[in-house]
DNA sequence: CTGTGTGCAAACATTTTGCAAGCAG
DNA sequence: CTGCTTGCAAAATGTTTGCACACAG
């Protein structure tokens, strides 16, 4: 399997006909506004914010919340795009053009900030290894406050 | 804040009774079997299913699905237990009993294993550091097919 | 006794599915 | 044309809340 890893929208686009093609599906207006939407904004998503978000960004399309679902989790099965769980519920998503990095939230405001640490990534393959586990993926949450929301008390 | 690290349920029973009374809460059957189901069974649940657990280990004390919710988030609350949140959907609970740890999921039998690696808690604390966060909890999944699994095939 | 706790049913929130019509290939 | 895709409404999950009765303190 090969990474992707910061592709440009049209090499991401490509990806994305490519993997239609490769299973009979077919290229949407829907399915290009909820990747070009996910593309432009660098924020993680729900499923409802981002359906929000397409509305407004295609107003004639009359796009509904469960094509975005239908679309995330085609992107999700395609390693397109990837979902983070939460704490007390619901998932958020981030295209998965990134290098792997993984994710510090703020418990106050909800931010999301974004990091890449090699020897934690070293460590958790040793980890695997004690446990004959055969690693496919990992999640990494680190939860706090942010400098902004410690500057507010 | 003091750890909670391995306790005898005797310990953990007059925790939670000490905790109960603080609020002004009342210590009360369910609630006892609860936590005693959780002692028991070293297993991560969701409530659904220690509920099931609860109803089987305790027939005729008729406990409901909605104490089990309440008492887990009590207890969540308290500190006395944690909950893990999943990929698709749904937590997990687990007692705060033990120190502190990290967990290898097995994507096919749904196993969870747990570890402990504190250069890994090392690193979290210099990258919280970095980025000014004010850390105060993490949670590290890794997830992979375990050795049970990997034979069957 | 007082007020918290309980189970039940109903309400909610989130995600998935059935269906008839629409549209990509 | 064929059959995948869509939006809608309904169903399915998972979790929370309102209420009247039960019971701990």
């Amino acid at each position: 399997m090969e990474d992707i890893e910061s592709l440009s929208y049209d090499e991401l686009l490509n990806t994305f006909k490519t993997i239609l093609k490769a299973n009979g599906l077919k290229f949407t207006a829907q399915r290009e506004a909820i990747l070009k939407t996910l593309y432009d904004n660098p924020d993680h998503f729900t499923p409802e914010n981002l359906y929000l978000l397409v509305k407004k960004q295609y107003p004639n399309l009359n796009t509904g919340i469960t094509t975005v679902y239908r679309t995330l989790n085609l992107l999700e099965e395609n390693k397109l795009a990837t979902s983070l769980s939460f704490g007390s519920q619901g998932k958020k998503f981030e295209l998965g053009n990134k290098p792997h990095h993984d994710h510090l939230i703020c418990e106050i405001c909800g931010k999301i900030t974004e990091f890449e640490d090699g020897q934690i990534e070293t460590l958790q393959h040793q980890i695997a290894k004690k446990y004959n586990f055969k690693l496919t993926d990992h999640l990494m949450q680190l939860y706090g406050i942010c400098k902004n929301c410690q500057n507010k008390n």
